[in-house]
DNA sequence: ACTGTTCCTCTTTTT
DNA sequence: GAGGAACAGT
């Protein structure tokens, strides 16, 4: 094996040199001319522009191993962030491959988060923290913020505690602390925003813990204080390099700049067409201004794309043109023409799931005459994750294998929270967090009133909750059943603590014993819902997971940071996903559904952040189409349920962004007597597919005014919405009606508002009477 | 203290 | 159409 070869040359210094100038570098060769380019500008400060699916990761790691065989820095040496866990392994692994040997010590390579947490450890100090911190995630942050909104007498209907989360959050991804808050910001929530902020961040001091900005935000702050950490880190890190640096921050990008300044070997990747994470602090400035802030910085554009059809290309280059304030970059490709991307209109989002569904098994299975393709190939990408339901619903009813990706994360459910909650309590008895999380979890009689007696007792003592329970039971103050239980509790949690610290004892063990003395475990097992199965499988597996760690306490600490469940299923399954989740990977086909203005562009986007928002809608549409690599294709639904209130709405205003050379438009299949409303010779791309799907056909017609009067009639009042009803009434028995999908036919049947109906062409259909029209109106 | 009810808001996107 | 908070009933 080649591999055998590299390892054993290494062995020895001055035969590695020589082989390494004999080999020439064979990582180069597969490279194109400005890809070359970026690997080889080693020194100074570099920026990659690399558009969509030109092969930045390749030129990436080809940087960082090119680093490595011209000696230029030891393993250790390099810096190189990522914004994913994913990202960071991908690079690991490819790094590896491509020396041909385990890479060894690259500590430094990791997302800015874990990387952060390995600098505040060792410097905890410095800020007020103790090295054993502990990390809260957003459901602990938000709860906490909550004892404070409570605390202050605020109404918390009027203030939500997500709307202060939101603030807090926006504030540190700017790298402010409580003090630098400008002033212009202190009128924001109720005008105790700032003086909430302050008082969160003692309260997280007092906890030993912090959130996930802290991170960066500590790390910036103790750089900024302490001159002498800091030239130690800039010494320590003779290269950098950072992956999608169009999604940095404020605070990341001062963290980034200050680690720089004393080599200035920095290498930033990225795309300011594909910045589509603003509305969580990223600054597209970042990117734009890089030539500014790095004075000297060559610039490399990568520009040939590896991965779709120049239609794809052409599509997405003529949606993204219409952005303002870009860097510039014209994608192309030696690859031949392909399909066009195709658009489609459907009747209502169950149609366009049933569509979608129908398109891919007949793509699979190569009906079209093309090779059959497997499922692996396929994905679905939509804006807003409930969207995902819809396809859910139908890929089950047909039996179509499907993988949601990004869905209801592992680590956010109920059961593994609570697990993990006395894992904590366990490790560190100070954490409160985690004891209000369980003392009543298995009930223990300990309710509202108890925990309040245990919360004064704190406060006046100021301990911690497990301490002020101990003094509580000692002084008597507690009567009855719930005494007994928390003195078990206590003593339980004693005892575990021990456990922990005996390095004899298997930790894993010792997690499977604490949830079962505790009465965790029974209290699913006892459970008689029918998700209380699924909880306990849950729980295994999380004691499973436990296995790849030396204990308990680095568990905890890689949950924190890592909260994807990276179950890589390799069974064969169309993918689900939104489309942020989507962003640097690629599929042979495409679908992406629910192209409506409000749905996508999105209307909280654009009301929120107007023409920035809106642009940044843009970018994810472009992100989009160019995940695509041969085939893909566009929808949009006139009808949708929103909130359980059917609404009816435009195809989105992306859609003739597109050059029409480079879209075809479809006509759905099942649709009887289709073709109403001719498409015009210079009708637009939305008109001609509205036609397609009977748009402007009487019924159409019948519903828009149902939904005008509707919405106009009865405003708000949910109850006396009972379409339903008065809509079944106006049919009888025997009457000739028409549907959009099934044609024309003949009811038979009337419940409430489903109708049996035998359809001449269709057959014998239940249907919900919104959707039929009596055939005499048309 | 616990359970069940109704009413309310809510939906982007996530390290 | 779901999950959370407030309320009422046991």
């Amino acid at each position: 094996m080649s591999s055998n070869e590299n390892t054993n040359s290494i062995n020895s210094e001055t035969l590695s040199s020589q082989a390494m100038a004999a080999r020439a570098f064979p990582y180069l060769d597969s490279l194109n001319e400005e890809q070359k380019k970026a690997v080889e500008a080693l020194d100074g400060p570099v920026l990659m522009l690399a558009g969509a699916g030109t092969g930045k990761t390749k030129a990436l790691i080809a940087r960082v191993v090119h680093l490595l065989n011209m000696r230029r820095a030891n393993p250790n040496q390099i810096l190189a962030v990522t914004f994913t866990n994913k990202a960071a392994r991908e690079m690991k692994n490819r790094v590896g491959n491509m020396l041909g040997h385990v890479v060894e010590g690259m500590p430094w390579m990791g997302t800015f988060h874990s990387i952060s947490v390995k600098i505040l450890r060792r410097n905890a100090e410095l800020v007020g923290l103790k090295t054993n911190f502990t990390i809260l995630d957003t459901d602990d942050q938000l709860r906490l913020l909550k004892q404070l909104i409570k605390a202050e007498n605020i109404d918390e209907k009027r203030w939500p505690a997500r709307q202060l989360a939101a603030l807090i959050d926006r504030w540190k991804n700017r790298a402010w602390l409580p003090v630098q808050v400008p002033s212009a910001e202190t009128t924001a929530y109720n005008k105790q925003g700032t003086e909430l902020y302050e008082q969160y961040q003692n309260r997280l001091r007092q906890l030993n813990a912090v959130d996930f900005g802290d991170l960066l935000l500590y790390c910036v702050e103790i750089f900024q204080k302490n001159q002498d950490v800091l030239k130690k880190y800039q010494n320590f890190f003779r290269f950098i390099l950072v992956d999608e640096y169009q999604d940095t921050n404020v605070a990341q990008y001062l963290w980034l700049r200050l680690l720089a300044g004393e080599h200035k070997n920095i290498c930033c990747v990225g795309d300011d067409d594909q910045s589509i994470y603003g509305w969580r602090g990223a600054e597209v400035g970042n990117i734009l201004r890089f030539e500014k802030d790095f004075p000297g910085a060559k610039v490399i554009r990568l520009e040939q794309n590896y991965r779709s059809t120049p239609h794809i290309l052409a599509a997405a280059a003529g949606v993204i043109s219409v952005n303002k304030g870009r860097l510039g970059k014209e994608l192309w490709t030696s690859v031949d023409a392909g399909e066009k991307v195709r658009l489609i209109g459907h009747w209502d989002g169950e149609e366009e799931a049933r569509w979608i569904g129908e398109e891919i098994e007949a793509i699979q299975t190569g009906t079209r005459g093309q090779p059959p393709k497997s499922l692996e190939s396929f994905a679905i990408l939509v804006r807003a994750s409930h969207q995902m339901r819809m396809f859910e619903d139908r890929f089950l009813t047909i039996g179509l294998p499907y993988r949601v990706i990004g869905g209801p994360r592992f680590y956010e459910r109920m059961e593994i929270r609570d697990a993990m909650a006395y894992l904590r309590i366990v490790a560190s008895s100070e954490d409160d967090l985690a004891f209000e999380r369980i003392v009543n979890t298995p009930k223990r009689g300990l309710g509202d009133k108890a925990q309040q007696k245990i919360q004064i007792v704190a406060r006046q003592h100021s301990t911690s909750l497990v301490e002020a329970a101990k003094i509580l039971l000692s002084e008597n103050g507690l009567g009855g059943k719930g005494a007994i239980e928390l003195s078990v509790l206590l003593n339980n949690i004693q005892r575990w603590e021990n456990l922990l610290n005996d390095q004899n004892f298997d930790h894993i063990e010792l997690a499977e014993l604490i949830l079962d003395e505790s009465g965790y475990t029974a209290m699913w097992q006892n459970d008689k819902m029918p998700d209380a199965p699924g909880r306990l499988e849950n729980l295994k597996e999380l004691v499973k997971a436990l296995e790849n760690f030396e204990n308990i306490q680095g568990f905890l600490e890689h949950v924190s940071l890592v909260m994807e469940n990276d179950a890589e299923e390799s069974d064969e399954k169309v993918s689900i996903m939104t489309l942020h989740a989507a962003k640097g990977l690629e599929f042979p086909v495409v679908f992406l559904p629910g192209w409506e203005d409000g749905l996508f562009p999105s209307q909280r986007s654009m009301d929120e952040s107007g023409l920035k928002g809106l642009e940044e809608e843009r970018r994810l549409a472009y992100v989009g189409i160019t995940r695509a690599e041969s085939l893909c294709t566009i929808s949009f639904a006139g009808n949708r349920r929103v909130f359980g209130q059917w609404q009816s709405s435009l195809p989105s205003r992306f859609i003739d962004e597109m050059p029409s050379d480079n879209v075809e438009v479809l006509t759905p299949p099942g649709l009887y007597g289709g073709g109403y409303g001719a498409a015009g010779m210079n009708s637009s791309l939305q008109e001609d597919a509205m036609a397609a799907d009977g748009y402007g056909s009487p019924g159409w017609k019948r519903l828009q005014s149902n939904n005008k009067r509707s919405k106009a009639g009865q405003p708000k009042d949910n109850k006396s919405l009972t379409i339903d009803a008065t809509a079944s009434s106006v049919f009888v028995i025997g009457d000739r009606v028409f549907h959009q999908k099934f044609g024309y036919g003949q009811i038979q049947e009337i419940e409430g508002d489903k109708l049996q109906i035998n359809f001449e062409k269709a057959g014998n259909k239940k249907v919900v009477s919104k959707f039929i029209v009596l055939a005499e109106d048309i």
